[in-house]
DNA sequence: CCACGGTGGTAGA
DNA sequence: TCTACCACCGTGG
């Protein structure tokens, strides 16, 4: 019953390094950036459900096209059920910043009727367990400036740099 | 409770 | 510009 023992971890192998997927039973849950550990041995070769292969198969597109500055095209279906109430109105929110554009932590603060949980709107976006495809990487700080980056601030640069997006 | 952040705004040098 | 300081709020210990 426990969800994340019935994650199944799949690799999304990219340009910039292998990313990890895991799935639920209702679609995509996390998605990790490559880790500099390669991890000893991996998953079970059982077949995997069809529908976890056809979200496999959205995933690698997706995250693929992101990566290269393109539009990601179809998503899977995404399992944010992991969060709380809050960090999943943030993460709602964050997926509607088209490419190339950003928002502040203010603004998104505001566009989910809480202008005063701007410091907590970081921390949402820091618990965003699907980077990329959910578009963290898209929120600065009110002055413009970079802000920080769970997954470090490299990636930030690289994301939003293939973006078209300037700081 | 308390302490901590992927903040923001203000004040002063 | 940059630094210092503080109000603010959700989360986890």
């Amino acid at each position: 019953m426990n969800p994340a023992n019935s994650l199944v971890e799949l690799p999304v192998l990219t340009p910039q390094g292998k990313f990890l997927a895991r799935y639920s039973n209702t679609g995509l849950a996390e998605l990790d950036f490559p880790s500099a550990r390669e991890s000893k041995r991996a998953s079970s070769r059982k077949p995997f459900p069809a529908s976890v292969r056809r979200w496999h198969r959205a995933t690698t597109t997706a995250l693929k096209q992101s990566l290269a500055g393109q539009n990601p095209g179809h998503l899977p279906p995404l399992d944010l059920s992991g969060g709380t109430a809050f960090q999943q109105c943030v993460w709602r929110a964050l997926r509607k910043i088209s490419m190339g554009r950003t928002k502040s932590y203010g603004e998104i603060a505001r566009a989910i009727g809480k202008p005063k949980a701007v410091r907590a709107v970081g921390g949402a976006c820091g618990a965003n367990p699907i980077p990329v495809l959910v578009p963290c990487h898209r929120v600065l700080a009110a002055n413009r400036k970079l802000g920080g980056f769970s997954g470090g601030l490299d990636w930030k640069r690289t994301l939003l740099a293939g973006e078209g997006v300037e700081i």
